[in-house]
DNA sequence: GGTTGAGTGGGGTGCCGTTG
DNA sequence: CAACGGCACCCCACTCAACC
């Protein structure tokens, strides 16, 4: 069962989930009274509600580590360098393919090479906070096993130092919006509660102006129109393959299991860890 | 209105330190 | 000794303001 068949029974609105997962995050599993804490974010639902949101999301993580919820493989051909593999070299020394020579040196290392990291999806993202959430920060290794299957430890581990960089920036001006404003895994969620996006207000209006924006990651990225980075429009409903971790209200088609992003996978089909606009504002605010 | 330049964000990679 | 995580650095893409 998937969060989003529950959430029509139990009728959590989009609000509540966003201030349920939010509240997940802030209040950690050994935060004491945390259900009580949790409570307090979450209006209009019970302690039992709660809890019970929270076994459907934690019943979905479970399924994906047991596997029950086979997950595509997604080095094939089409990632390119950048996830090279969730599991293959993983690591760090040795772990890095194009060895060669330092980095840095060198320009001998091709650009191609080198270059043109995938973006984070939106969906990756989640999947990395729910990891950080479930397995603490610093165990990137199970985060990318069991939750961020499309990015090996190292790139966990690189994304999160981006993450935490960018958190403890929070307090300063910030100047554009970025993934890593979103602090909480439900969908779309800017925690603008924790730390308003620099004051960035353009957020409809600015996503309509027509920039593009690198926030929709194109398949121009240097993956070829990748079915997993094909950039759906901005603030477009996702009615398919993106789920956030927890029901949010999305116009899901009564897909097979999806859980997190990952709808039960049909052999060779497109990965569904649709890579999805980041629905944080667009900044138009003034950096300089 | 269009072009150019500067600034910033973000991903990848390598080195170093720590731990088992 | 090997594996892993953290940190620092590099480079590219993108955005916006200034200039023509």
């Amino acid at each position: 069962m998937s969060v989003d068949e529950m959430d029509v029974s139990s009728e959590w609105s989009w609000e509540q989930d966003k201030a349920f997962e939010s509240a997940l995050v802030n209040h950690p599993e050994d935060a004491p009274d945390r259900w009580e804490k949790i409570v307090d974010d979450v209006p209009g639902k019970t302690i039992e509600e709660i809890k019970q949101h929270y076994e459907l999301l934690v019943e979905d993580i479970n399924q994906i580590e047991s596997g029950c919820v086979p997950l595509p493989s997604y080095n094939s051909s089409l990632e390119g360098s950048a996830s090279r593999s969730s599991d293959e070299g993983a690591g760090k020394k040795g772990g890095h393919q194009n060895s060669g020579s330092n980095h840095g040196t060198n320009t001998s290392r091709s650009d191609q090479e080198r270059r043109k990291g995938i973006a984070w999806t939106e969906d990756e993202h989640r999947l990395f906070l729910l990891g950080l959430e479930k397995y603490g920060k610093g165990d990137w290794r199970s985060i990318s096993r069991n939750l961020v299957l499309t990015r090996n430890p190292t790139q966990v581990a690189s994304h999160a130092q981006k993450y935490f960089i960018r958190l403890n920036s929070m307090n300063k001006d910030r100047r554009r919006s970025s993934i890593h404003d979103i602090t909480s895994i439900d969908n779309g969620d800017v925690s603008a509660s924790q730390v308003p996006i620099t004051g960035q207000t353009n957020d409809s209006e600015a996503n309509s102006t027509g920039k593009p924006g690198k926030q929709v990651p194109p398949a121009s990225i240097g993956v070829p129109s990748v079915g997993i980075y094909a950039a759906p429009t901005i603030r477009q409903p996702i009615g398919g393959p993106l789920v956030s971790a927890v029901g949010t209200p999305m116009n899901l088609p009564a897909a097979g299991h999806m859980v997190y992003g990952v709808r039960a996978p049909i052999p060779g089909a497109p990965m569904n860890i649709s890579p999805m606009a980041y629905t944080m504002s667009h900044t138009s605010v003034p950096h300089r």
